[in-house]
RNA sequence: GGGCGAAUAGCUCAGUGGUAGAGCAGCUGCUUUACACGCAGCGGGUCGGGGGUUCGAUACCCUCUUCGCCCA
């Protein structure tokens, strides 16, 4: 047998497992499935190439990890198909400021160079995060692995946008869209945060009205400076203020511009600021509708970057935020500010870099949503999906059953470009300027999946391709089957399409769920997963949010690695205050398994360092609960396969009672798992291997390697460590695989047994029935509880022995007879057995654990106040009970409506809680009085 | 404004229409040779407030309060 270290170190043997796992190619999956297997999918939710690996991520793998590893072991054909995203604007910001630091920019270099710039810095960290996610263990299929815009990638999106464009599912239009000044972009809705309400101004602005010298109408507006694409004023049909302002017209001051006034009851809540509200049809979602209403022309003041763009002007070239100042003082120059009042309002920025998002006038391509999100609800609420936790079920029937077109186009580099050519010979939309390609809006576009070699319409070869490029989460939303080859009818697609399930962060149900599902069942015809998983956030451990700016991000390579003393600096503040000096080593299993128990369905996770201490206790006991059965195996040899498994002729009480419990616990994991209950999974298995394996079977298990013990016995107690410890890490592996696989490795094991943990089959088990040995060691453990209370108690030390007695009915004594010398060696006493009602003997010390009397004569030793202070609580504790029950039985209302069972069962408590309340009084009538 | 979730021991959280649970922390005692990352024992809760349904509510219904998230 193999000297193991007396206490757990993860480091090395978390280093040693990975690679021999994956060089055994353990991780891969077969396509075609064999025959006679399930096949179990999940791809991974691709993490961005420019991220580095964050709690998130640890537990989205985790749990991932745990699903792919607990259906490999059930021997089920598994994919866990990883992959990375090429994360558009993410991505191209880091490239440019590496440009910025050269002194240089993308326009500079251009749009070629700056791609070929692009790749590169792809392929030198491009795959950092996936090296840290192996770390954590995640056995994935890595010659499966896959990124967004790999040229296989590209090809399903080329043929994904021509297709949904065939049908008429991918539009161009000119349109409001939400434009980020600084990305240079526009953003879909779902990328536009709408800000906690803030202290903001609403000023009042006078408009004069021609023909009317000193008339003048006021608006209210939040953001003046636009009132330079001002094409309107609206005022409600009912206010009788402008009743006299019907079809009027205002003269818009330092625009040199006439425009109306109308009527617009929409728009104008008359209640709200003056009851006259100015229109920018280019500025503002609702100005916009207003202005289609009333066919108002619309008048774009900014540029791209949001500065003021109107030759000739005063305020050309200001930016918005200077323009407002500027305006606001020409206005009150003028004597036209009527007031300032203060006003909350929420603004709307981007969720990239937090720019304040202006509302532009563009021309873009959108999906056409209605048509797809349609199915895609109706895969939920059939039930042919179901999403867990269930209450995200509203949350997705509410975004697919409101949903708007999505805007698809970025007017980025980095990205899937647009698989759409225009022709700058006859388009006299296209604009080429150099390298620089513009389209405006009325362009007529060829959609196709390869570059056409000529206009159609004149034939010229100079065709340009549609300078923008996709969202990201267009690309993202085809996972599920792009990566396994479509459109090609590849055997990977065959076999692992649909998958099996969808485990993600709940934040991005909109973003790519619902995406991957109206994706999937239009191109597939069938729902990409049958199941969606939805985990919540991390936070740390007093519930914030993790992030840079508070600088409580807790990274897991910390934990799992360590951090020395004179690392410290970089940790969070959280972090150095619980580790002065120097964080330990966790490891990743006991990250995996704190993740796993925290992750309670719905709930966020608040990760804590005491926790994570408790599960790497875990860790270490399982290692010296294994130690310690190799101090007893010296010389064990297996039997032939599967014999471990029977039991021994001379097999103990212990061993009978911790293979019931064993199956208990494997019946009971098995349904949890199937139930997506992960953290009580982890439980179950901690509570079994702690406080059943651990503290009541090692401990009786001993009797079996001491002297007097019969050469049977010992063998029995081997074949039962070997086999409870072999299936304890089996349910195990999933969640924590690294010291499982380690300590499996050094098992003894049969011929024919698998090469890896990994590969080994789990345990499955029916529920048992009621066994006898689970009653009969109940009782023992009453018996030895009930002597230990007495020493706890009376602080007797732990290695002082003594005689001691246990009273109880016949029956029970009767059971307890064969393993009084367990009782005597766990207890550390020498014990009696006396039925009932026996006399006892002087000063003697009672405790009562169910059924099971503990009677200890302390003769000269005991402190007697304190065991009459004792005895008096549980009298106390057993009186109110007694009575509450009593009165329950006297109450005609309980004993005639309540079922005959329960009626009878509090009967039956109130007899045995008087029995006890006799022996309890008897008990503290014999404490001697001083 | 609409929707969703949460409120249970000092902390983090399970849980059930019929005597409130775990882990951690706390207290007491222990070099009991697997483990001090441990062992044994103990204390600790009007289950957020109010109302209702019920023989019985921490659990089911209504309402309020506080906190968090999402959508507009």
């Amino acid at each position: 047998m193999p000297e193991l270290p007396k206490a757990y170190e993860p480091k090395d043997v978390e280093a040693k497992w990975y690679p021999i796992w994956e060089k055994a190619g353990v991780f891969k999956a077969s396509s075609p499935a064999p025959a006679g297997k399930k096949t179990f999918t999940i791809v991974m939710p691709p993490p961005n190439i420019t991220g580095s690996l964050h709690m998130g991520h640890a537990l989205t793998s985790t749990i991932e990890d745990l699903m792919t590893r607990w259906h490999r072991m059930k021997g089920d054909n598994t994919l866990w198909l990883p992959g990375s995203d090429h994360a558009g604007i993410a991505t191209q910001m880091v490239v440019e400021r590496e440009l910025k630091k050269e002194g240089t920019s993308r326009h500079q270099i251009g749009r070629a160079k700056f791609l070929e710039r692009t790749w590169q810095w792809k392929e030198k960290y491009g795959s950092r995060i996936e090296e840290q996610i192996k770390v954590l263990g995640s056995s994935c299929d890595w010659s499966r692995d896959n990124f967004t815009m790999s040229p296989k990638l590209n090809r399903a999106v080329r043929e994904v946008f021509v297709r949904l464009h065939e049908e008429g599912l991918i539009y161009r239009d000119e349109r409001l869209i939400n434009w980020c000044p600084s990305c240079l972009t526009a953003l879909s809705d779902l990328e536009v945060e709408h800000g906690e309400p803030k202290k903001g101004s609403l000023w009042h602005l006078r408009y004069p009205v021609k023909g009317k010298p000193g008339r003048f109408l006021v608006v209210a507006t939040t953001r003046p400076e636009t009132m330079l694409g001002d094409t309107a004023v609206a005022v409600n049909s009912t206010d009788p203020r402008y009743k006299d302002l019907h079809g009027a017209t205002i003269e818009l001051p330092f625009t040199g511009r006439e425009i109306p006034v109308i009527i617009d009851d929409v728009l104008v809540d008359p209640k709200f600021g003056t009851g006259a509200v100015k229109v920018t049809p280019a500025h503002d979602f609702n100005d916009f509708a207003t202005g289609k209403r009333h066919k108002l022309p619309m008048i774009s003041i900014f540029d791209a970057n949001a500065k003021v763009k109107l030759p000739g002007s005063h305020f050309d070239g200001l930016d918005r935020f200077k323009a407002r100042k500027a305006l606001l003082q020409a206005f009150e120059d003028k004597g036209l500010l009527e007031k300032i009042e203060d006003h909350t309002l929420s603004i709307a920025t981007c969720d990239r870099c937090e720019t304040v998002v202006e509302p532009m006038l563009s021309p873009q391509w959108y999906v056409k949503t209605k048509p797809l999100a349609e199915p895609a609800w109706e895969a939920v609420r059939s039930g042919q999906t179901k999403i867990i936790p269930d209450f995200w079920t509203k949350t997705y029937e509410h975004w697919m059953t409101n949903i708007q077109d999505w805007c698809i186009s970025r007017q980025l580099w980095w990205g899937h470009q647009i698989p759409a050519y225009y022709c700058s010979k006859c388009d006299p939309h296209v604009k080429v300027d150099g390298a620089e390609v513009r389209i405006a809006t009325g362009a007529s576009p060829t959609v196709a999946r390869e570059k056409p070699a000529q206009c159609g319409k004149c034939g010229s070869a100079e065709m340009v391709q549609d300078p923008d490029v996709l969202d990201t989460w267009f690309s993202s939303g085809l996972w599920p089957f792009s990566t396994l080859g479509w459109p090609d009818q590849t055997d990977d697609l065959k076999t692992f399409y649909p998958n099996s399930v969808m485990e993600t962060a709940g934040d991005i149900i909109f973003f790519w769920v619902a995406r991957m599902m109206m994706f999937g069942i239009h191109f597939m015809g069938k729902p990409p997963f049958h199941t969606i998983y939805l985990h919540s956030l991390v936070r740390d451990e007093h519930g914030q949010k993790m992030s840079k700016t508070k600088g409580n991000v807790v990274d897991p390579l910390d934990v799992v690695y360590g951090v020395g003393k004179e690392d410290l600096g970089r940790v969070s503040k959280a972090m150095q205050k619980a580790f002065p000096d120097g964080v330990p080593a966790f490891g990743s299993d006991a990250l995996r398994f704190t993740l796993t128990a925290q992750s309670m369905a719905g709930r966020d996770i608040k990760l804590s360092f005491e926790q994570m201490s408790g599960y790497k206790a875990f860790c270490n006991k399982i290692w010296n609960a294994s130690r310690f059965a190799f101090m007893n195996l010296e010389d064990y040899t297996p039997g032939a396969f599967g014999a471990e498994r029977a039991l021994h002729a001379e097999a103990t009480l212990a061993d009978k009672w911790i293979r019931v419990r064993l199956s208990r616990v494997v019946a009971r994991v098995n349904m949890l798992l199937e139930e997506y209950n992960f953290s009580e999974v982890a439980l179950a298995i901690y509570h079994f291997v702690w406080n059943e394996f651990c503290d009541w079977y090692l401990e009786l298990a001993k009797a079996a390697f001491r002297e007097g013990a019969t050469p049977g016995m010992k063998r029995s107690a081997q074949d039962t460590l070997v086999y409870v410890l072999d299936q304890s890490l089996r349910l195990l592996h999933p969640i924590m695989p690294f010291i499982t696989e380690e300590i499996w490795q050094t098992l003894p094991r049969n011929k024919g047994s698998e090469a890896f943990l990994a590969l080994a089959a789990y345990p499955e088990a029916k529920e048992p029935a009621a066994a006898r040995e689970e009653e009969v060691v109940a009782l023992l453990i009453d018996a030895i509880t009930a002597i230990r209370n007495i020493r706890g108690e009376n602080q007797l030390a732990p290695s002082k022995s003594f005689a001691a007695e246990v009273h109880a009915d016949k029956a029970i004594l009767d059971v307890l007879q064969a393993h009084t010398a367990q009782i005597d060696r766990l207890a550390n006493v020498t014990v009696t057995l006396k039925t009932a009602g026996s006399p006892k003997p002087p000063q003697a010390a009672v405790s009562m654990v169910n059924k099971i009397e503990g009677v200890v004569s302390l003769v000269g030793l005991i402190d007697w106040s304190k065991e009459r202070e004792r005895i008096g609580r549980d009298i106390t504790k057993l009186e109110a009970e007694l009575d509450r029950v009593t009165k329950k039985l006297a109450n005609a209302a309980f004993t005639d409506k309540a079922p005959a069972d329960v009626v009878a069962k509090e009967r039956e408590k109130a007899d045995e809680m008087a029995v006890q309340l006799k022996k309890l009084q008897t008990a503290l009538a014999q404490i001697p009085s001083a």
